[in-house]
DNA sequence: ATCCTGATTTTTTTT
DNA sequence: AAATCAGGAT
């Protein structure tokens, strides 16, 4: 009994007030708010000790979820060191992995076989393609990576290709939904699933199953999230039914500011106000949509908003989806929700009789006319009968938590979905609401710039983050030539922190996109300073690796056309692409496998000798291969056996290419994960009977851990990952570099409007940092394999300057670019350039200018007739100017 | 069926 | 700069 008692002493020694309220909460469902830094993991992982050592719940009977791998690991170590050994019982994963580990048990009352194949984005994508190519239809207007987007979208929302071909509202959604539908009938018929459906899947699993479903929701007594802001609605879904038998919901969302146009919201003293005004913080008590009316033309060709115009037998009908979304013109992933109230005018039409819009039914019209006519349309967008939580709002993702105004995800492009906290208390109107505000891991000034920045995301000022650990110091923000210098200026920062006695695990550098990372290993490299990186080019995306992966997958699946044409003619065994599609196509027609039908060649009509022959000896081989497999051998071993008599590695030794040695290597590593596997005592994380040790679990195992997921804190390496990869860690020292507009915020989500995520996604890198801060950019950048001249990022100018510590270099020549510059035009073109551009201008690449309106610039190009091409600092506009006549000058 | 060449695209971010 | 792709030559 005593043992107890300290035992919980201990587990509560050194939280805070609100942190203990949260591990201690007894049942019911229970909401954190809580700030970067303000402890969650230590609340999530106090807690489940916590709910072990009172016996409030067994081990088995803990879920806690999380979004990656990393976390995930994190949470397991941690919660390790408080309740050991027991960790092992619980299910600590991501959705990802639980929904898998969920369906294997249970895929065949899906029509699936436990040995389903996971597909990865690019498989989904190659399988898209072709669908597309399937149902003819060109890849060029309806890229592959759209179409699938606008899929993904649709699962994460639960939408069946059945609800979203009856929503379709244009000929775009026409032609998802038809790509959608056989998209998935082939996913079916192949076993397999992609990443968004092993969370549809297992929500469908859990709606149809009563006895699956309070199976799970029984055994689970408490389920935990962290980072619930970022859910969406599937995974939303999946939380409530597996949850719904206890309610010991427990989730954790990050707190920050956002707001939704034209919505008001009544405070709590019974004002009203604009949404745009609210602070964060500010308690409202309900919030409504403004009605408005928004008057829009559309041509007769149009097909945005999901309007469509038709003409046919002396009537035009006019219709839109009954809840179409009309974006700021947008397209497809905004959602004010809206209706067509009436026909305006016609635009060169005299008045014509209207039916009335009731009559037909809501959000249609009709309309006399013989000809087809441009129509302006009053849209009204309806006073909601919902609250307004019901919309998933993009791209700012505003929403209100339990009549507190908070937060925001940098996960939009996943589809995350903050309204998801919003119907968490809804769902459960008893739910307790705790918030964490007290930060335990930045200076103020690192703390001060954070908020600084966030602030400029309209919302204003945000709840200020506030600490106890004092100011620090300045956060260093350096200016450098190009990434090289940046990259030699970081690895020689690393080298001194080092020499003064930091540790090179305290060190973390952080950028917007992978390919970034080249340039700063090559330098630390050749410093010698051992580093790792996080995500990036994946181990498992590998040539050679999905390779070997797909002969594995085939012998557990020898329904996955995928993996089967991926290895059919890898090495080169004379099965090109019309050999194949002959055997698919045979496959196909008397609806067997692809296994099958390519086994017995002769009966596969059109198919020449030369190919029966080579099929014959191809599928000879894997059916020993497959033989081997079900006596269950280890990996290893069949993964050894299988790419030396597949002929896989004589192919590649044959190469005697250094890249043909590398990629042996490659295989080999992966050999040692199978190796690994097969020794290590049990299937992972425990619990779940019948989960034993298989080719299949292995598949699995490594389909999920996109990563060698292996981040070594302990071994003294600096850490390199991306933005989005920091998420949820922490380290002393911090450098974000490539702090350049184009780059960070990207020019690409720039383009689709996303400022505001990129400006949350720069609020988590800062908040990374617990003590040094760096921040650099580069005057000049190669992308795309070419010379760029980039204005620093508008977030470094965000940061005050007063927390900053600015040093600028000066401005260097850019010699390199020059001689490049006359390396573009060829000899032979040399006097035709020169008679284009008689007077050469005094300018060139790389200067830097001063424009009497827009004020500072550089020049980023040169093109004929005198013009130039520059890109302000002020207002990161990019303008032609003719260079003799605009008010320019030198500096 | 395979290989070669020139053209085009690619870089968000994660499971 | 590197990778992927389409079309054509072999």
């Amino acid at each position: 009994m005593e043992d107890t008692q300290t035992e919980l002493d201990q587990l509560l020694e050194g939280l805070n007030e609100p942190q203990r309220e949260a591990v201690t909460y007894g049942d019911g469902p229970l909401l954190i708010l809580a700030g970067a830094g303000s402890g969650k993991t230590r609340v999530l992982t106090h807690r489940i000790a916590y709910l072990i050592a009172t016996d409030h719940a067994k081990p088995s009977e803990i879920i806690a979820i999380t979004f990656t791998n990393k976390a995930a690991g994190e949470m397991r170590d941690r919660a390790g060191l408080l309740v050991g050994r027991r960790v092992r019982a619980m299910w600590v994963m991501t959705f990802h992995s639980a929904s898998a580990r969920i369906l294997r048990a249970h895929a065949d009352k899906l029509g699936f076989t436990r040995q389903f194949t996971i597909y990865d984005q690019a498989d989904s994508r190659r399988l898209v393609k072709r669908c597309l190519d399937d149902l003819g239809i060109d890849p060029k207007r309806y890229t592959p990576a759209s179409i699938q987007h606008q899929i993904s979208a649709a699962k994460n929302s639960l939408t069946s290709p059945d609800e979203y071909a009856q929503a379709v509202g244009s000929v775009y959604e026409q032609v998802v939904a038809d790509v959608y539908g056989s998209y998935d009938r082939q996913l079916l018929r192949m076993n397999a699933m992609d990443f968004d459906d092993l969370l549809v899947r297992s929500v469908n699993l859990l709606e149809l199953f009563d006895s699956v479903r309070h199976g799970y929701s029984t055994t689970f007594r408490h389920v935990l999230v962290d980072e619930y802001q970022d859910t969406n609605h599937a995974q939303y879904r999946w939380l409530q039914l597996l949850a719904g038998e206890h309610r010991n919901l427990m989730v954790v969302g990050d707190d920050a500011q956002c707001l939704v146009e034209g919505t008001l919201v009544m405070m709590a003293d019974g004002s009203e106000r604009p949404i745009e005004l609210l602070n964060v913080g500010d308690e409202v008590l309900s919030a409504y949509r403004e009605p408005a009316r928004i008057v829009r033309t559309y041509r007769s060709t149009d097909r945005r908003d999901g309007v469509r115009i038709r003409t046919a037998g002396g009537r035009t009908l006019v219709s839109t989806r009954e809840h179409t979304h009309f974006a700021g013109g947008l397209g497809d992933n905004s959602h004010q929700v809206a209706v067509i109230s009436q026909v305006a005018t016609i635009e060169g039409a005299p008045p014509l009789p209207m039916t009335p819009a009731s009559s037909v039914r809501p959000g249609m019209l009709m309309f006399d006319a013989e000809q087809e006519y441009d129509v302006v349309l009053e849209v009204e967008r309806v006073p909601l009968t919902k609250p307004v939580y019901d919309l998933d709002i993009e791209p700012t993702h505003n929403f209100i938590a339990n009549g507190i105004v908070t937060h925001n995800s940098i996960y939009g492009f996943r589809g995350a979905d903050i309204t998801n906290i919003l119907e968490f208390e809804d769902t459960f109107t008893d739910a307790k609401v705790i918030k964490l505000e007290q930060n335990y891991r930045s200076t103020q000034t690192i703390l001060d710039a954070a908020n600084a920045v966030i602030r400029n995301n309209r919302g204003q000022k945000p709840k200020s983050l506030w600490t106890e650990i004092g100011q620090g110091d300045p956060i260093k923000v350096r200016e450098l030539d190009d990434e090289h210098a940046e990259a030699r200026y970081v690895t020689g920062e690393i080298q001194r922190l080092i020499d003064e006695g930091s540790s090179r695990a305290e060190i973390a550098v952080f950028y917007r996109t992978n390919a970034q990372s080249r340039v700063l290993e090559d330098t630390l490299v050749r410093a010698e300073i051992p580093y790792q990186v996080i995500g990036g080019p994946k181990f498992y995306e590998r040539m050679e690796i999905k390779d070997a992966i797909a002969y594995l997958t085939v012998l557990v699946n020898p329904q996955d056309v995928g993996a089967f044409t991926r290895i059919v003619n890898s090495p080169r065994r004379g099965i090109g692409s019309t050999s194949l599609s002959r055997v698919l196509g045979h496959a196909n027609t008397v609806g067997g496998s692809i296994w099958d039908a390519a086994s017995e060649p002769d009966q596969v009509p059109g198919l020449g000798a030369a190919a029966i022959k080579a099929f014959k000896r191809f599928m000879g081989t894997m059916h020993t291969l497959r033989e081997r497999a079900e006596q269950n051998i280890p990996v290893a071993k069949l993964l050894n056996e299988l790419l030396e008599e597949s002929g896989y590695l004589e192919w590649l030794r044959a190469e005697r290419t250094i890249e043909a040695q590398g990629r042996i290597e490659n295989l080999e590593e992966l050999g040692n994960v199978a190796a690994q596997y097969d020794v290590a005592d049990t299937p992972r994380d425990g619990a779940e009977a019948g989960a034993e040790k298989s080719l299949g679990e292995f598949l699995q195992q490594i389909a999920l851990v996109a990563d060698a997921d292996t981040r070594s804190d302990e071994e003294g390496l600096v850490t390199l990952m991306t933005l989005h990869n920091a998420k949820g860690l922490e380290y002393p020292i911090v450098f974000m570099i490539g702090c350049e507009e184009q780059v960070f915020p990207h020019s690409r989500a720039l383009e689709e409007g996303g400022l505001e995520e990129e400006r949350r996604l720069c609020y988590v890198g800062i908040t990374r940092a617990e003590r040094d801060l760096y921040v650099t950019y580069a005057r000049t950048r190669t992308v795309f394999g070419a010379r760029t001249f980039g204005a620093p990022s508008r977030f470094v100018g965000e940061i005050p300057e007063d927390l900053t510590d600015r040093e600028v270099q000066a401005p260097r020549r850019f010699a390199s670019i020059r001689a490049r510059a006359t390396q573009w035009n060829p000899p032979a073109d040399a006097e035709a350039y020169e008679r284009e551009q008689p007077a050469p201008t005094a300018y060139r690449l790389g200067d830097d200018v001063v424009h009497v309106a827009f004020g500072d610039g550089v020049v980023t190009g040169l093109e004929p007739g005198g013009i130039v091409v520059i890109r302000f600092s002020k207002d990161h506009s990019e303008r032609k100017l003719v260079a003799d006549l605009a008010p320019i000058s030198k500096r």
